[in-house]
DNA sequence: TGGTATAGCATGGGAAAATATGGTAATCAA
DNA sequence: TTGATTACCATATTTTCCCATGCTATACCA
């Protein structure tokens, strides 16, 4: 029943000649689960690859439809990029996708590649940027926002 | 009756070879009543593990995604750090979770592991660091003890 | 009150299943 | 046909599952 849909943790897998790659176990249940499919695109703020469901991309169709007073005509034209480069990616049966040469390339991925999670989205990164975004991120949260990050209380 | 939803307590098991450690049967209660799963992730702010159930995740998830602009880089970071480090944690039919070489390794746990309630969350500590920051926290508490008494209010 | 039965819990170990990954065959397009 | 893409098999390793044992706390009875 209601399983939440998050996608978490930090997993490296192998990256083949191929550009095939296990997706991680978790993610793959998600999308068996809610009867999606995976969506990657380039990351218009980060060299990598970033991914959701279809559900999702779905969802955010339908709140720039209903809501254009909300949403800037910097964010519609960001989106406008996403869609025209998101493309869908289905596992094989032992739960393999094949990323594009477009996607490697962008995110500098080679023999390896590391999943990161982000709630309702995921990234790949080459693992050694990755170890040096996280860096970055951890210093940058720590200094401005330990308010954000500790105790958040609701209702 | 059935909605306590609180973390409580403080309870030491052990940890094997294979990381494997009891989760505290009142723990376990709570994940089944809410029908939800255990998250852990590394604390930001002590050398220790800190859990909670997906569902509170989850809704921080939908927090972010209201509060902040889809794209924002805020927004980014820290989704990254929180989503990026969570895991989930299942327990067999023993009750029992697989602690990961990352966590153990944060909180510097080794062969014992104490389980502190914290309400929605919990944290699992080495015991001779739990020992140590239970002190500390007395003392700061009675330092400031005027000014906090008496004005916590559950329900 | 004190001793004992009982149920629930923690823990050790081993069996079974799932996962990641290399390789190969089948399918499709140009 | 040829190159490329996709689907399928094989296997080692990791992870999960389950049985068995011992301990602890609570209930129960004399």
């Amino acid at each position: 029943m209601g399983k939440s849909f998050l996608f978490l943790d930090t997993i490296i897998n192998k990256v083949d000649a191929k550009g095939r790659v296990s997706l991680p176990a978790d993610y793959r249940e998600i999308v068996k689960e809610l009867s999606t499919d995976i969506v990657c695109y380039r990351s218009l703020s980060a060299p990598c690859i970033e991914g959701c469901t279809e559900e999702l991309l779905s969802k955010l169709a339908n709140q720039i439809e209903s809501s254009l007073d909300f949403f800037s005509q910097t964010q519609d034209d960001l989106t406008n990029l996403i869609f025209g480069d998101a493309r869908r990616f289905t596992f094989d049966s032992t739960g393999r996708i094949v990323l594009s040469e477009k996607l490697l390339k962008h995110a500098q991925i080679t023999d390896a590649a590391v999943f990161v999670g982000k709630g309702r989205k995921f990234q790949i990164w080459n693992p050694i940027n990755w170890e040096k975004e996280e860096a970055r991120i951890r210093a940058e949260i720590m200094k401005n926002r330990p308010s954000l990050m500790f105790h958040r209380e609701e209702d």
